[in-house]
DNA sequence: CAGCATCCGTCAGGATACTG
DNA sequence: CAGTATCCTGACGGATGCTG
């Protein structure tokens, strides 16, 4: 195992791994990520409708952060008006899988969690 | 595949999934459940000498929401001075492969993808 | 030792207006 | 249509001081 060293480096201060964890388990790339898991191939508008509540500046700069990890493809279409197409790469496709582990076990867990977090307030 | 009904949930203004997945993905909160990974059994002020640049008071946060969600024990000593112990609870070690496969699968993709970003960068 | 309370700077991120 | 540019506000989170 080599465990000792990802515990020596995830510590570390700007540490690589916790820079990456952060662009992706970040609140608009999981959902982006999830919706483009959905319907492989989406314009700009399209997945800003999708999306309910993202502002445009949010889905223009997570599209960005994505796209500068290689998670996912930008495809421009030269033409008026402009058409611009989403969708994942083989890096976004082989982080699906953790994800979805991560999505679901929130989902199985979603309950019991809510029903502690009121016990904890009637606590106090 | 109950897939499109998480679909529909996780589009939802204030999903509970989102929520969920918003604390545990958090920056401090992986890093802490991480730690106590390692060494399952600490105190406050070993778990903040561990995780080097994480400050008193986010430690303190991190590990209340990590309570509430029940992914963290925490057990009061009554004795002076006092002495408080943090550990995973069965639902954060029930957490740990999720995470730890989000957290390998970055180790593996963090040098290709860090090549990426650079590419990007002289690109423009 | 293990916090809580307070102050305060920074910046993520929303709203709005404009463009190739 | 698919953005960019600008302004602005609130929340995150650090620093400091105090307490059981």
């Amino acid at each position: 195992m080599e465990a000792d060293k990802l515990k020596d480096e995830i510590f570390i201060q700007n540490c690589p791994i916790r820079n990456i964890l952060s662009r992706i388990s970040d609140k608009w790339s999981i959902l982006t990520i999830f919706t483009l898991e959905q319907i492989p191939v989406m314009r700009f508008g399209e997945l800003q409708r999708t999306i309910p509540d993202i502002s445009q500046k949010m889905l223009t700069v997570t599209l960005r952060t994505l796209e500068q990890d290689g998670i996912v493809k930008r495809q421009v279409y030269a033409q008026i008006p402009p058409k611009v197409e989403y969708s994942l790469t083989p890096r976004g496709l082989s982080l699906l899988p953790h994800l979805n582990s991560l999505i679901y076990w929130a989902k199985d867990q979603m309950d019991s969690i809510m029903k502690d977090r009121k016990r904890n307030e009637s606590k106090d």
